[in-house]
RNA sequence: GGCGCCGUGGCCGAGAGGUUAGGCAGGGGCCUGCAAAGCCCUCUACACCAGUUCGAAUCUGGUCGGCGCCUCCA
C-alpha cells in the first residue's frame, strides 16, 4: 500500500501488515453547520480505515474537534450566546450531518477543551526545552532555533511574509502555543502562564499524541492546512523530541467558486443540505470519482453524474438476485477480479480507478464483487428498496390485468398514475417491478 | 514577492514515453403494445510554443490560464 507523502512529495509505502496504522486527521472547528467541502477529508479518512482494515492493518483513527478557536468566540459573540454553549451545539451538529454519510465514527473524536493537561504539559516541554517563552501571558514557539522549520511546506522561514507585527513576539514568525485571555473571550482555562487557552497549533500534537503516542503513521487533513497548522504541528512536536507523523496525506480542496451552483440551486453548501437533496450514495459516489489528493468541483453537472451512477448500480443489483446469492465460495472464485480493486486502491487509493472497475463487474453481472466494493465505500444496501405500499402494487397488478387484455390505455393510465405518487413501473418476465423514483 | 498544485474529448474525471480508462450527456439500433431498465454501435482528448526521443498527452524549458497557502484571525 503506497500513499502519497506531502512532505517527501512522493509515494510511502505503509509497513507491513499488520503495522499498526496509526491515523491523525484534522477534524472541524465547531460554530456552525459544517460545509460540504468539509466533509471530503472525513470521508477519505473513513475510507481508508475501512480499507485498511479489508487489507488486514490494525488500524486506529482519531479525528480530533475544535472546540475553542477565534472563530467559535466571534460566531458567539454575535449571536449573543456563551462560546462554550455555541462549541457544544456545533459539535453535535458535526456529528450529527457527518452520521448522515453511514461511514461510522472515528476510533475518538477528541475534543480540545478536554485535552487541556496535555497541552499545557506539552508545553511546558517546549518551554523547558527554551524553544518556547512566555511573554504577557502569551507563550511562543521559537521558529529559529527549530532548524528543520519549513520541512513539509518547503516555505523558507526568511520568506513568510510578515503579517501584524506583535511586540511581545521576539521574533515576527514565532507563533503562540498558548494565548491569555483576553476581555472578550468568555472562556478560558488555567496555566503556568495564567488563564488563557491554548493556540490551534498545540491541540493537535497533543491530541495525536494523547490518543496515538509520540510517532504515528499518518497525518491528514485539508491541503489548506499544510501552512503553517501543519507546519506548526511538525515543529512542535518534533522540537519537544517526539518522532511525530511518518506520512502526511492532504486531501485536495473542492471547488465551490462556481456561480452556476449558487444560481441554480441557491445556497446549497452544507453537508447536510447536500445529502438532503443528492442522497448520501450520490454525494460519497461524487467524491469516489475524484482522486483524493486533486481539487474537485462541485457542480450540479457532477452531482447528476453521480447520481445516475449511482442508479446504474442499483439497478444492477436490483435485478441481480438477493445478497445471500454472494456466497464465500463466488468470491473465493473472484479473487483475481478482487485483485484487480487491490491493486488500484493500493496504488496511493485510486478511487477512479476502484470505480471504474466496479462499473466493469457491473457491465458483467459481477454482483458478489461488485457488492463487496461498494461496500467498502459505504454504497452496500443500494438494492434495499423501500417497501411498496400496497395501494400502489395494486395499481400495478391491475396494470398487468390491463396489459393481458390489450387496453394499453387504461395500462398508461393506471402507470400514469404510480408514477404520482413517485414510483416507477417496469415490465419483466416474471411480471412487474416497482422501483422508487430518485 | 515567496512556497506549492493543476490545465485531458460537450461535462466530470483516471492514466503517464509506443498498447481501450471509466462515467455522465448526445446520436443510431435491439428489446417493449408504448415505456422503463438493460444491451449493442457511435461522435468528440490530452492549454500553447519550443526542445529531448525512432516515438510525448506522458520527460525538459518557456508562455498563458486556474487554484491553495504565506504565522493569533483554516
Amino acid at each position: 500500500m503506497k500513499i502519497y507523502d506531502t512532505s517527501t512529495r512522493s509515494l510511502v509505502a505503509l509497513p507491513e501488515r499488520p503495522g499498526p496504522v496509526r491515523m491523525y486527521f484534522c477534524g472541524p472547528t465547531v460554530y456552525q453547520r459544517i460545509h460540504v467541502g468539509n466533509a471530503r477529508p472525513f470521508v477519505l479518512s473513513m475510507w481508508l480505515r475501512r480499507w485498511l482494515i479489508e487489507c488486514g492493518y490494525d488500524v486506529t483513527l482519531v479525528e480530533n474537534i475544535t472546540d475553542v478557536n477565534d472563530k467559535i468566540y466571534d460566531a458567539a459573540r454575535a449571536e449573543g450566546i456563551a462560546s462554550t454553549d455555541l462549541a457544544a451545539q456545533a459539535a453535535a451538529w458535526y456529528v450529527e450531518d457527518t452520521a448522515l454519510l453511514g461511514l461510522g465514527r472515528p476510533d475518538v473524536e477528541p475534543l480540545v477543551t478536554e485535552t487541556m493537561p496535555e497541552i499545557v504539559g506539552l508545553i511546558e516541554d517546549l518551554v523547558a526545552r527554551e524553544l518556547a517563552y512566555e511573554a504577557d501571558g502569551d507563550v511562543y514557539f521559537r521558529v529559529r532555533d527549530f532548524e528543520d522549520y519549513g520541512c513539509l511546506s518547503r516555505q523558507r522561514p526568511d520568506d513568510v511574509q510578515e503579517q501584524e507585527p506583535n511586540a511581545a513576539k521576539e521574533d515576527p514568525r514565532d507563533f503562540a502555543l498558548w494565548k491569555g485571555q483576553k476581555p472578550s473571550e468568555d472562556a478560558h482555562w488555567p496555566s503556568p502562564w495564567g488563564d488563557g487557552r491554548p493556540g490551534w497549533h498545540i491541540e493537535c500534537s497533543a491530541m495525536a499524541e494523547k490518543f496515538l503516542g509520540t510517532d504515528f503513521e499518518i497525518h491528514g487533513g485539508g491541503l489548506d492546512l499544510v501552512f503553517p497548522h501543519h507546519e506548526n504541528e511538525l515543529a512542535q512536536s518534533r522540537g519537544a523530541g517526539r518522532e511525530f507523523a511518518k506520512i502526511w496525506m492532504h486531501n485536495g480542496m473542492l471547488q465551490l467558486t462556481g456561480e452556476k451552483m449558487s444560481k441554480s440551486l441557491g445556497n446549497i453548501a452544507t453537508l447536510r443540505e447536500v445529502v438532503e437533496e443528492w442522497g448520501r450514495e450520490t454525494l460519497l459516489l461524487y467524491f469516489m470519482t475524484g482522486l483524493w489528493r486533486n481539487p474537485i468541483d462541485f457542480s450540479i453537472d457532477a452531482m447528476d453524474a453521480a447520481a445516475s451512477q449511482v442508479e446504474s448500480f442499483r439497478n444492477a443489483l436490483r435485478s441481480g438476485g438477493a445478497p445471500s446469492e454472494a456466497s464465500p465460495a463466488a468470491d473465493s472464485a473472484n479473487d483475481a477480479g478482487w485483485q484487480e480493486l487491490v491493486a488500484a486502491l493500493e496504488d496511493d487509493f485510486n478511487t477512479a480507478a476502484a470505480l471504474a472497475i466496479f462499473h466493469g463487474w457491473r457491465a458483467t453481472g459481477q454482483h458478489a464483487l461488485l457488492r463487496r466494493g461498494l461496500a467498502l465505500f459505504g454504497l452496500d444496501g443500494l438494492e434495499v428498496e423501500d417497501a411498496v405500499p400496497p395501494d400502489l402494487a395494486a395499481l400495478a397488478r391491475a396494470r398487468v390485468a390491463a396489459r393481458a387484455a390489450k387496453d394499453f390505455d387504461e395500462a398508461d393510465r393506471l402507470r400514469e398514475q404510480i408514477e404520482q405518487a413517485g414510483w416507477g413501473v417496469r415490465d419483466t418476465v416474471s411480471g412487474f417491478e416497482l422501483v422508487r423514483r430518485r
